[in-house]
DNA sequence: ACCGTAACACTAACGGTTAGTGTTTTGGAA
DNA sequence: TTCCAAAACACTAACCGTTAGTGTTACGGT
């Protein structure tokens, strides 16, 4: 069935407080903007926004799930046959891309530009790493332990997270990823 | 100098705030004891509470840079010409059996049981990770890019937080090791 | 003996978050 | 169509961690 006036209503509420909060934190700063202004000017209670959102941080990484589903059908849904780390070196590569350089979202300068919101991206990625590790462990071929996908997961979130604070992150994903499959195939003869 | 009348005060202070905090918080738990209790019980201010403390979790972790120092301590405090990752290998076992099994401190089943406390200590440990890649860089041998060093860093630190999570803890900190020692040597070849 | 400074205290607030308590809207059952 | 249970929403009032502002001691060095 499709989604009825209900949910569309739902959505399209949770749709106006993102977009609100989004606008005074770009005009103003993330600090500078509280939860009381970003309610009032999205017209909806303090209680109804954090019936959509978690907390205040959550507002800003609001399709956080895409970046997980990016990871995870980059092992799930790759060519038949194709070798796991460099589907995941490809994917890293086009995320990084989206946050550095000169073109990127002015979101992401923000979110570089407050210590609050980096540490809480840090730990959203760790829950992220858990279903990539996920994801591996599934995966077909020489089958790895689960101690060993649970590491290779973090070191791709490393990877990750290393390339954006590094000065030509392009090349750190590549670097980083040469030791990640160092240590993926060393994986598989213990 | 010896320490004089008002630093030895100021340690005193300091001593009973985090006493008193660890006794409330194994008594009561973390999350039922809130700031100005402790202030209370430790009979300062709360404005005094938070002069020694960045913050409630900061009471937890009182001695935090031990962990950072004995990781840089164990590369810079080496038996000249051992290899970097075995050492590393042996204080990450030792770092990894404090903290769990049966004997472990009631402060770290404390830890593990509170979401907030886990998460402050995984951004800690991010924090350490750049002191041990400072440390890494510095060290003599086959030189390695400021980027393989932060990379190696964050995977010790990896295999801290992996190992406290495995069914074997001991076990874990091997394999992850293994993984470990490829990615470094292959950091050296690119 | 004195002064600058650092520790400490107190009040009052701020900002994020939640509990408690209704009120409206809505999808489906009768 | 009518009615009900659930879900969204609103409002007040608070809780909790944290900080600013403003003093007040107490100490170490001169």
């Amino acid at each position: 069935m499709p989604p009825g006036r209900r949910e569309r209503k739902k959505a399209a509420t949770r749709q106006k407080i993102a977009d609100t909060a989004l606008r005074l934190f770009l005009e103003r700063g993330y600090d500078a903007v509280g939860i009381r202004e970003v309610a009032a000017e999205a017209d909806v209670a303090v209680t109804t926004l954090f019936s959509h959102f978690a907390s205040k941080e959550a507002l800003v990484f609001e399709q956080d799930e895409d970046f997980e589903q990016r990871l995870t059908r980059a092992v799930t849904g790759r060519a038949p046959r194709e070798p796991l780390m460099p589907a995941l070196r490809r994917e890293i590569h086009v995320l990084v891309g989206h946050c550095t350089g000169e073109g990127a979202d002015p979101v992401w300068r923000m979110i570089d530009g407050s210590p609050a919101l980096r540490e809480y991206e840090e730990s959203m990625r760790l829950r992220h790493a858990e279903s990539l590790a996920t994801a591996i462990a599934a995966d077909p071929g020489p089958a790895r332990t689960p101690t060993a996908c649970r590491t290779i997961a973090r070191f791709v979130i490393d990877a990750y997270a290393l390339a954006r604070g590094a000065a030509d992150p392009q090349a750190a994903v590549d670097e980083i990823f040469e030791m990640i499959e160092a240590a993926w195939a060393a994986s598989g003869t213990a």
